[in-house]
RNA sequence: GGGCGAUUGGCUCAGUGGUUAGAGCACGCGGUUCACAUCCGCGGGGUCACUGGUUCGAAUCCAGUAUCGCCCACCA
């Protein structure tokens, strides 16, 4: 398998065709499973399993989709590369509701609805419909080169997830943690269901209050007193007819003599007490309030207390009915205006006022959520809020970023009974029974119970639950019921609990928390030890991208354009954990003018091997005693990236890993490595064996490089390492190679190779700003410092070449340098280096060179004089020498005599 | 009403106590050197929102203010 031979890359960079080149042989090899035949980890590998967020089924992958995949996958390759049997599983969401919305949408286009295709017919339509999405999904996913173990594909409505909701429901009920009641419950009339909590948006909007008088009845009559009134006030005047109570505040002087006498409610004509509760704020309105215990949700409380009759006037569509008055039938807001009319008529409409309030409304539809009273189903959420508190408390699932820790906290100590049923057709229906006698049977079996639970009737005389679990019950399932639970399968008993779960921090209450309260409950551990969240994707200007805001961008096209691994790469780069980011095409150009830095650096390590290096020769390390300094250095840098790219991973820092390595690849091994390189193999002084330990070399740090690179770009960097001459121990494919082992820096020579760096830039910067001809072989004279004297001399033919400055002398001490008339001078605190540059006497520009140049050296002089002053200020601070660290002060006094030595100089220099 | 986050060069963003605050883009100047013009070289550009505090030392920690954004929230 192993090929120690170089092949030649395409000399332009085609991300499209290459990817989809690498995608097919990766593919090919199984090598995304962790027991695939590709796989490199053991049976005893340490397992790995990220946890992505699957993606709703009812429509193609967005940019956020893109970011997901990206961080997710940048992860499980590096733990693939660690040796880890790593899990990467693929799934998709049936979306329930949001799925509902879109087909609804769909099937109006045709006419038709919910009601006029029946429930079976629809789920046929759900069916078809989900068949053809889920294709182009997965097709995205692919293309993105998300080593999903394909084979593991799994879905929220398949076999395993409905045992998994089954079980897990039947358990809940079991030990008392699903209960079905009659309770106030949030209803959208546009879905025709019941929602959560979490699914009602709270929007503020502008409405109006209304006054209206409630005349109180005589008690001896019997009959409603014209002059007797007490005005309530209200923002929702139709729920008049589900009124039976006035409620005022204990304490409240104006209404206590009222307190236990009663109103008539108009229309209906029912005669209502006044009672005294503590919830009335008797500075809000007019201090008394209509209570409609049946679609309020403080008033559902005030009647329980004081058990009030719970009148329920609104039907599935939020129209009045039953109230046995004119208003039956007619829609909630024609019957407000109705009423208000009607009211306004009888004189009872005291006043209307504009009014600063927040409607709930349906996160799906908009509509304004109307509080019902139902019988449905609930999650008692306390109790498995406590556990899942104390896994972050306790520290066995870690928040990353830890901002996240007090929503956290917030939103599972504020928590409420989670309603999971839904009047939905499109999802698990409930694995509850009822008997004519109204017993309930709740039976995790296939095909339900064999007999009721309570009475025994059979079966047949039973009757299932028509309704459906909120979506999010079974995504709550996902990181255990896609392993086999409640099975105790192969996959369950390697891969649970789970390890990493990445998502955005939008969902952090949707599905986080409930995957961490079910999989506590039900299968007593942590379903993973960390969560990962990321920030959303936003457009160019800051806002959420929508379809409705028409700013959503299809990462198909940007791949085609740029390739996966620059949207990839560009995802990642600008990505601070929690932080949201803006995304323009800017990001993607510079993740593919890296991606194509790196190719154009790879042609040349590939194409600069020695001619006389057999073709056949197998990789090896090189001779230590044939490397250059040039070599060393490159080796230390990538060492130091190596470490860069190990700490931010550590981190979950991934935007850092990409600026690692962008930095390590393009700012140091193409801009410096490459170039001193390349000298190197041209020298005719190097032997043969040293040229080709170069050249090794090279390949060594653009092989470490790779490696590195690949959870991030993997196409390009798997092409390029497949063009590599590969070790002996290599595996045929970069993905299932070694991560490379951290430190080999060697600081010292970084420091000085530092300084050789900044002498060739200095020298360049001089050249320019003395206007002289860039192409201009220039005379210089470098006077280097004394401990890096070696460095610089085995160095000077880069510098030669790099700087344009030859010939090129090296001495001593600066006072050895010599400096003709008209000469440049470079002064640099960095070791007290001094160099002098001759400009060419030809070019005519000498005289002009030098007045230029001395502007140069004053404005460095300035510069230097400020940094010293700012340094001795430091340094005459009794409190600083003797309070901070002994290395601050030392490094303090060192830059100090650097940059007294400088101005000196540069003093001397100028002639001052 | 509560909570969180942001505020750093023209733009987009890094940088969680220590020399001279960085990057990409944009901008100016110069480049047909055999990896790359999707490139190379050089440069200009920032009182790190404001005020106060802690500290020998603050973009960084604390308090407050302002602006923007997000999340949570049953005052009719």
């Amino acid at each position: 398998m192993t090929d120690t031979t170089t092949t030649e890359l395409p000399k332009a960079y085609h991300p499209a065709e290459i990817e989809a080149g690498i995608a097919e042989r990766w593919l090919a090899s199984d090598v995304f499973a962790p027991d695939g035949k590709g796989a490199t980890a053991g049976p005893d590998a340490e397992p790995f399993t990220i946890i992505q967020p699957p993606p709703n089924i009812t429509g193609s992958l967005h940019l956020g989709h893109a970011q997901r995949a990206a961080v997710e996958d940048l992860m499980i390759r590096h733990a693939r590369m660690t040796g880890k049997a790593a899990l990467f599983l693929p799934g998709l969401d049936h979306a329930s509701i949001a799925a509902q919305f879109v087909l609804d949408g769909i099937i109006a286009k045709e006419g038709e609805t919910r009601q006029s295709l029946g429930r079976e017919r629809y789920l046929e339509r759900m069916q078809e419909f989900v068949v053809a999405t889920q294709a182009v999904i997965l097709g995205q996913e692919r293309r993105l080169g998300a080593s999903l173990d394909w084979g593991r594909l799994r879905y929220t409505m398949d076999d395993g997830s409905a045992k998994a909701v089954r079980t897990a429901f039947t358990m809940l009920y079991e030990r008392d943690l699903a209960y079905r009641t009659e309770a106030l419950v949030n209803w959208c009339p546009g879905c025709r269901t019941s929602v959560s909590d979490l699914e009602v948006i709270s929007t503020p909007e502008t409405g109006a209050i209304w006054s209206i008088r409630y005349h109180l009845v005589d008690e001896a009559t019997g009959q409603p007193t014209p002059g007797e009134t007490i005005t309530v006030a209200t923002t929702r005047p139709e729920t008049i007819l589900g009124d039976t109570a006035v409620a005022v505040h204990p304490d409240d002087d104006r209404y206590h003599a009222l307190v236990g006498r009663r109103v008539r409610i108009p229309f209906v004509e029912r005669d209502v007490p006044i009672i005294a509760d503590e919830v009335v704020d008797p500075s809000f309105g007019t201090g008394a309030v209509k209570i409609t215990p049946a679609h309020d949700r403080d008033d559902y409380e005030t009647g329980k207390r004081h058990s009030l009759a719970m009148p329920s006037i609104l039907d599935d569509t939020a129209a009045v009915a039953g109230t046995g008055t004119a208003y039956d039938g007619l829609d909630r807001y024609d019957a407000r205006a109705a009423i208000l009319a009607d009211l306004h008529m009888r004189g009872d409409l005291a006043r209307e006022q504009p009014h600063e309030m927040v409607l709930g409304r349906c996160q799906r539809s908009d509509d304004v959520i109307e509080p019902r009273l139902k019988t449905q189903w609930f999650v008692r959420a306390a109790p498995l809020a406590a556990r899942a508190l104390d896994a972050t408390r306790s520290g066995r699932i870690r928040i990353v970023p830890g901002q996240f820790e007090k929503t956290w906290e917030h939103w599972l100590t504020t928590i409420r009974d989670w309603n999971v049923s839904r009047q939905l057709w499109w999802g698990h229906r409930i694995p509850a029974w009822y008997c004519s006698d109204g017993h309930v049977t709740v039976s995790a079996a296939p095909d339900g119970p064999a007999s009721c639970g309570t009475c025994g009737r059979t079966a047949a005389e039973l009757q299932q639950d028509p309704d459906i679990f909120d979506t999010w019950f079974s995504s709550g399932l996902w990181p255990f019921s896609t392993l086999g639970w409640p099975d105790d399968t192969p996959d369950f008993r390697r891969f649970h609990p789970t390890s990493v779960m990445e998502t955005g921090y939008d969902i952090i209450f949707f599905w986080v928390a409930r995957m961490v309260m079910l999989g506590i409950e039900l299968t007593g551990a942590e379903p993973f030890h960390t969560i990962d969240l990321s920030g959303l994707i936003r457009d160019p200007l800051g806002q959420k991208m929508s379809k409705t805001k028409g700013n959503v961008v299809d990462p198909l096209a940007m791949m085609e354009e740029a390739g996966a691994d620059a949207l990839r790469f560009a995802l990642i780069h600008g990505a601070t954990p929690g932080q949201d980011q803006r995304f323009g095409p800017q990001k993607l150009e510079l993740a593919r003018n890296f991606a194509n830095k790196l190719w154009n650096a790879a042609r040349f390590v590939l194409g600069a091997r020695p001619a006389d290096l057999p073709a056949d020769a197998p990789r090896v390390v090189p001779d230590a005693a044939d490397l250059r300094v040039a070599d060393l250095w490159i080796r230390s840098r990538a060492a130091a990236t190596t470490d860069a790219v190990d700490r931010a991973l550590a981190d979950y820092q991934f935007g850092e890993v990409t600026r690692a390595l962008y930095d390590g690849i393009w700012s140091e091994f193409c801009d410096w490595g490459i170039e001193f390189a390349k000298v190197e193999l041209a020298d005719q002084e190097n032997s043969p064996a040293e040229r080709a330990a170069t050249w090794w070399n090279l390949v060594d740090a653009l092989d470490r490089y790779l490696r590195l690179l690949h959870p991030v770009m993997p196409f390009v960097t798997e092409a390029i390492w497949d063009a590599l001459p590969h070790r002996a121990a290599d595996p045929a494919m970069l993905i299932v190679a070694r991560w490379p082992e951290g430190g080999g820096r060697d600081a010292r020579l970084d420091g000085q190779v530092g300084e050789v760096i900044e002498t060739i830039v200095a020298i360049r910067n001089a050249r320019a700003q003395a206007d002289l001809p860039a192409a201009a072989w220039l005379t210089t004279e470098i006077a280097p410092p004394a401990d890096a004297y070696v460095v610089f001399a085995q160095l000077a033919p880069q510098v030669g070449r790099l700087a344009r400055a030859r010939p090129l002398t090296l001495r001593s001490r600066p006072t050895d340098l010599i400096r003709p008339e008209g000469a440049l001078e470079i002064v640099l605190s960095a070791g007290g280096i001094e160099a002098v540059i001759l400009p060419p006497s030809d070019a005519g520009a000498g005289a002009d060179a030098g007045i230029r140049d001395r502007g140069r050296l004053e404005k460095e002089l300035g510069e230097a004089e400020g940094h010293l002053a700012a340094a001795q200020t430091r340094l005459a601070n009794e409190s600083f020498t003797a309070k901070a660290p002994q290395a601050v002060v030392e490094g303090a006094r060192t830059r100090a005599a650097e940059l007294e030595e400088q101005v000196a100089r540069l003093r001397e220099r100028l002639g001052r």
